[in-house]
DNA sequence: GTCAGTGCAAACCCTTTGCAGAAAG
DNA sequence: CTTTCTGCAAAGGGTTTGCACTGAC
């Protein structure tokens, strides 16, 4: 997958989305697909290194928009842990448990389907796959 | 797989596990090997229904503590909602994202070993897997 | 009597919300 | 000018912590 890489296709593909490209949203998710994975807290730290000002709140609020509108992913690693992924399309994930590390796994890599099947009536709508790995021993 | 059933049964348990069986904490899990799948706050309610009294520190503390010796499990579903599991070993989830309903998928059903391999000198430490299902349409 | 466990309330962290001011169309 | 977005600060939910009390050995 590739991401739009200026700011300028980044808001191209909000307003083609129908989203109001505001400079918060646009830097927001510039500095999403750069980074790829990152929690809201990580965005608005770097977001305020380089950029002016982004409040807390609007980092949230357009994180929750954008997710919404199925343009990022989240991914819950912890009870207290939420990343916020550049690629939204189904995919699953290694949690390096020693460096807390985070890398994509293709969705074709995990057959899921090798299943039984689903309970009796049910649809897939999707799945959350996270592959803790570490250093051996 | 099968839990204690009785009190008496549970007791034994902790102690073969060195945790020392309190009263508190022989109610947690025997209403957890009950309910499967629960809350905090749920077991909580539930033990306040039926056992004298347990605060709700003594519930998140004792879970942690059966947690960290492998006595359960923990499943997280969204970003504020992490579920208890009865069952500690290597298993998977669906998720019915109607009901909200949680069920057990045995590990044998799902191979995550079909994958090129994992990243360099790193090794398998566990995995979550939550299938979301749901009604068609 | 000593040490571990419990209960309460306050603290904590992450996230959301209400509202006034700012910016976009 | 109207509507939407932003920022701030306050509130919210779930979880943890500090400390005195209770209970187990």
């Amino acid at each position: 997958m590739q991401y739009p890489t200026t700011r300028l296709e980044i808001e191209t593909m909000l307003r083609d989305k129908g989203i109001q490209p505001t400079s918060q949203r646009v830097e927001v998710l510039f500095h999403l697909y750069q980074g790829g994975h990152q929690t809201a807290d990580e965005l608005h730290e770097h977001l305020n290194q380089e950029f002016s000002k982004v409040s807390r709140a609007t980092v949230y609020n357009t994180l929750n928009l954008l997710k919404s509108q199925g343009l990022i992913g989240e991914v819950v690693l912890e009870p207290g842990r939420s990343i916020f992924d550049a690629n939204p399309s189904e995919h699953y994930h290694f949690y390096n448990v020693d460096t807390k590390e985070l890398t994509d796994i293709p969705a074709a890599q995990i057959r899921l389907d090798c299943l039984p099947g689903y309970p009796e009536g049910k649809v897939f709508r999707g799945a959350d796959v996270i592959i803790r790995i570490g250093e051996p021993g």
